[in-house]
DNA sequence: CTGTTAGCGCTTTCAC
DNA sequence: GTGAAAGCGCTAACAG
């Protein structure tokens, strides 16, 4: 068994009242009381329970973030980000995954709620009727992170997959001269995909570029799916002469099939990505793509919680918008 | 304020004991009377707190795991194999970041040994004594990720650092003929580094190659620190014929140099890795590296904590070490 | 300055 | 079957 406050206190001859002041280094204990108190708890090597502290001053000084996946080349970096504000502010971080599954999360979220933490950011591929009834039923504070926002009542941090979309369709067009630009889509379920995909219908259509709907072809977002599109779009009678993959993964999905056919790119095809995760660095040519700084999502996300959390009464939720950037390689 | 099994006792006429007991689906309530309880909780929206039935239960269900650092291209797959194990076996998992420094991992360590957590999975660079010290005086139950195995008392598991350094060595050059093997070390504070550097050693020696203390250069397992190398190898009068980087990031460093300096691999020179992070599948052509199973890595210290945690009585420490394996690409 | 006391919300004997 | 009561380890009035 750990040692608790009521031993020292017996050793001491004190109150464990007199301990627990002494350990939190109350003003009002004699100098002389405290440090026999720090020394004997030195000694015993004791070490306070935390759950028991909790119970009593409800907060645990740990926030939580729930994320879909937590391996990954995107994931990992809003960790770091949330990791460093929260490591900043003496707060520990809780990290859990939901493992993509509706019904996981809110085993979580109720997991969390129950006073384990003091707040929680929540990032969903998207939103169902049940998570957004329990998200609005939670009382802890709670930042969302997303590409939309749809719970008006619930602050929220994402980046704007439109502006990226559109912008780098643009480049394409604008800067390249590419007219016939296919489109990779997200899955159909995901918010951030449905931005995307309107993004570069938005920019083709101020460009007076027919849509061609054969070249708009499904993915989800992995490596896998990002070959299979290639392979259709390569196959087509009426090839695209760029390929717009609405996620760097597909992008790299897309370089292998190009290779694997022999083509170069982007002399035979230009492809560009979306995310500007570490990998797209690593492809050659240089993948050009729409930088998604997800570190600072995390930073955001978490001062915003943190902001929230420090309010006595509900402040106003706010939304930020985190906008997005061009990164230039070779591949156009 | 959050409602509390008091208040459904009240609406229910029931003591508390009795709605415990019903929420707790105890075989001694009356069928009804639990129904009653159940209906209540539901309509009444409550949710037990989780800390006030740690505080008596002294079991909080869940497992804490420290790394070095959370993003990157190896960490996240040890979580996710972590995560894999711990969410099968119903408990939630709580990761933390030691971001590398020495006396943060006493803090979290201390944090979760504060009955926080039910067991701890530890993964360090390399141990202080200071943490020796820690560790052996720490509680609950704990495992340890690492490649070396240097604290008897208690269970690890890691990867067989020397094997895998010394096998691709060995491919180089039984199966690739080369004889001028380079060697980018990683820290020397680092243990796995150090045991890669002994594998290459051993190698050669076992091949009756002189060891040139010129082709021995250090990195710090970063990209970075790899282009380094790289260019100190390179610009050599007696240029070595192949680079074994000791992790596959600072590899993808000899890459960039390589193609800068316009020379081709394995043309002009070989370069072999070791981890097999999925980065070095897109890099081209395609690196040779040893493949470390963080995954599994994972999995196994996950498992091994939740037998320790299930036995009663300390069993004897195990130590699991498990092997690498060589992926063969395009780089030599 | 220090001790007494009343909880925090829940579980768990021990009675009835 | 159910209730009363004693804590789990700690903090925070309230007295002195």
């Amino acid at each position: 068994m750990s040692i608790t406050i009521k031993e020292i206190a017996e050793k001491a001859n004190v109150s464990i009242a007199t301990v627990s002041r002494a350990l939190n280094n109350s003003p009002k204990v004699k100098e002389a009381t405290k440090e026999l108190i720090m020394n004997l708890a030195q000694e015993m090597n004791y070490s306070p329970n935390f759950v028991a502290r909790t119970l009593v001053k409800k907060k645990t000084n740990v926030i939580g973030l729930i994320l879909p996946e937590v391996a990954g080349e995107f994931f990992p970096e809003i960790i770091r980000g949330v990791d460093e504000i929260s490591y900043l502010n003496k707060y520990h971080l809780f990290v859990a995954s939901s493992h993509s599954e509706r019904n996981t999360v809110d085993s979580i979220l109720g997991f969390m709620s129950k006073s384990m933490v003091d707040g929680v950011i929540l990032m969903l591929p998207s939103i169902s009727e049940q998570i957004r009834d329990l998200i609005k039923r939670i009382k802890i504070p709670i930042v969302l992170i997303n590409g939309y926002n749809n719970i008006e009542q619930v602050s929220s941090v994402g980046i704007d997959n439109f502006q990226g979309a559109y912008s780098i369709t643009n480049f394409l067009i604008k800067n390249k001269g590419y007219n016939e630009i296919a489109f990779i889509k997200g899955p159909e379920t995901n918010a951030d995909a449905r931005l995307r995909l309107k993004g570069y219908k938005a920019a083709l259509k101020d460009n007076n570029i027919k849509i061609n709907d054969e070249w708009i072809v499904e993915g989800n977002f992995t490596i896998k799916s990002g070959e299979l599109a290639a392979s259709r779009l390569l196959s087509l009678i009426k090839k695209p002469s760029a390929i717009f993959a609405a996620n760097d993964m597909m992008a790299a999905g897309c370089y292998r099939v190009v290779d694997a056919m022999g083509l170069k790119i982007p002399d035979d095809v230009a492809v560009v990505g979306f995310d500007h995760i570490p990998l797209s660095e690593f492809l050659s040519p240089k993948l050009t793509t729409v930088h998604v700084p997800a570190d600072e999502i995390g930073r955001k996300a978490a001062q915003l919680l943190l902001e929230i959390m420090g309010s006595e009464n509900n402040i106003k939720p706010k939304h930020i918008k985190i906008s997005t950037g061009l990164i230039i390689g070779k591949s156009c």
